[in-house]
DNA sequence: CTGAAAGCGCTTACAG
DNA sequence: CTGAAAGCGCTTACAG
């Protein structure tokens, strides 16, 4: 039992007065309470006059059914948890509502944690919603999770989908974006303008988005018979400010200076940009520039950003539609399903002109 | 009892194992439930030792607190339901990232709902989010909500903190922006810069919003004894779409051209830019305009966009506060808070060259 | 077709 | 300091 009950607001749904229960109801019809629980359930066993005078008292009554003691009864639940970074970066806003909408249409009502990429928060967040009894949970995890842990906090048996991220030697559920044909495609996309000397910036090394961002531009740059520069590969926060900082490090190696960088996500190449011009370069014409999301600010940003978009909302649609799954038959193997991203171009990558 | 149940997804947190209860952990230690109760609540009555081996005991068999029960059984709810037009709006989604915030801290746990700004759903959304006892609502009404309607599902005595949209007369305490000092700001700050054809543009006039703001506009307009034009008063959508096709409206009065907008957001403000260009006007050289929000967008446009900030991540930190001290003291008098707003001054709102 | 009874997992007076 | 008992609001076999 973790973090601190809620000890003085005492009124579920009155002060004072409590809600009218099916007791109220098989009272005031003279029928049993099980006649009424039936009612409610929708049971065709019910006699239709019965049925009809226990609707009447219902709505006079304004009867409001308490889910979650049919739950703890049913041993089952109609929540799911939803887990997931920030809700203040648009890509998860855009996919929290995505899961909500297709949850909400299933019946389900979505219980939220935010664990501000800080995997101690996520550990005690989970435990929390735990407590909750969700059915499920949807959970892309913090930067640096720790499959383990989540194990013991979630135990074995729990429902878990996996979005964006995977876990070394977790066999839960898990939806990715395919991060090395984006970048591959990114990358083949510069190519094409003519740059040679593409660098790939920012994202941390160590997570698996990342990496698989790097091999498909990897594997761009070699099919294209280009080499690949380790002094290239700049890490970075995921974040414009730790980027803006680290434009300068593109040309930190004394051979060649890059014409072009593929960067880890939109965040990022937009704090690149910002860089680069405070160093006296301008992006889109003296450097191109690829993101990956396709946030609502990489249209409006000058130049605009060319990225790869993963339509956030219907990627929490397919999530809650892979949980649901889940749910149906517990018993299946593991899913793994990775969602297609198409590449926008725009005036952040012009022909190249050196 | 609205909405269907989820009939399929039976397994509350595993498969065929049931979870491990305190009566579990009471045969294992030897003890009553009534004191694995105790040990969990933390309470000091129990003696020292017998705390520990069941202590040891929920830990090695992997005690989970089941909290609905517990809330049933005390007739409190530890679950808070948040219910906003649409997490894809960035203003609403660092809102709800704000109040999840707080009310994580506090020990809830956050029930979404979304409506998508249709009255319809919102009441549809309500009832079921009232199936699971959350303890208070916060709600941004979607627009053209009906109070006595919103009052029926929601009962007489549920907590609600309204956000964003006061209700004609609902009781209910209510945390809106101060939206006629804000438009009040951004038409001064064009009065100072030099115009004085100044249009009002976007947003649903019947809205308490758009209302509040028109009203600062035109107090501005008259305490500098400039003529309200009410074919300067257009109204849109509050879309970006929609503001852009209806960007010729503003030129439609056959008298004078205005030379400025006040816009009802910066949603309609970008919207109203991009129409303009089409028009061959150029915002910020030709014609100036400012917004409402201050969402990230408005930082990168071009040219970036005047207008005015809301801090919607404080100020979802401040609806939860708000609806906790309600929790605590459910009689004190309805509270009506109105946060204040800052002008950002950017590039859409040149001194005035004409 | 309907009711009496047991029980979901927890808490809380009340005895002792 | 601890336990037996009742009960939160619902559901579900089981009789009849």
């Amino acid at each position: 039992m973790s973090g601190k009950p809620p000890e003085k607001g005492k009124h579920a749904r009155e002060a004072g007065h409590r809600a009218v229960t099916i007791t109220d109801i098989a009272q005031a019809t003279g029928v049993s309470r099980a006649t009424v629980s039936l009612v409610l359930r929708g049971s065709p066993l019910v006699n239709i006059h019965t049925r009809a005078r226990v609707e009447v008292e219902l709505k006079r009554q304004r009867y409001v059914y308490n889910r979650t003691a049919a739950n703890l009864r049913r041993r089952t639940s109609s929540a799911i948890a939803l887990v997931i970074n920030d809700l203040s970066n648009p890509f998860f806003a855009e996919f929290a509502a995505g899961v909500d909408e297709t949850l909400g249409e299933h019946g389900y009502v979505t219980l939220l944690g935010s664990t501000g990429e800080s995997p101690q928060r996520q550990l005690a967040m989970l435990s929390t919603l735990m407590e909750h009894t969700p059915n499920g949970f949807i959970l892309s995890p913090a930067e640096g999770s720790d499959a383990q842990q989540l194990r013991q906090v979630l135990g074995t048996h729990a429902h878990v989908l996996l979005f964006n991220r995977e876990l070394a030697d977790a066999d839960w559920d898990c939806l990715t974006l395919d991060n090395r044909l984006g970048a591959y495609r990114a990358t083949c996309h510069l190519i094409e303008r003519g740059y040679r000397d593409i660098a790939f910036f920012g994202g941390h090394a160590s997570s698996s988005s990342c990496e698989q961002r790097r091999a498909g531009y990897q594997q761009a740059l070699i099919e294209a018979g280009l080499t690949v520069h380790p002094q290239w590969l700049i890490e970075s926060a995921p974040n414009r400010l730790d980027a803006a900082a680290r434009a300068s490090e593109v040309f930190a190696a004394a051979e060649v200076r890059p014409g072009a960088a593929v960067c880890y996500n939109d965040t990022v190449a937009l704090g690149l940009m910002l860089g680069l011009s405070a160093l006296g370069v301008c992006p889109g014409r003296d450097f191109a520039v690829t993101g990956f999301d396709d946030i609502a600010e990489a249209a409006l940003a000058v130049p605009a950003l060319t990225t790869l978009s993963a339509d956030p909302r219907a990627r929490g649609q397919q999530a809650a539609a892979l949980l649901l799954q889940r749910l149906d038959d517990p018993d299946a193997p593991p899913v793994r399903s990775v969602a297609p991203v198409a590449l926008r171009v725009r005036d952040s990558s012009p022909m190249c002109s050196g």
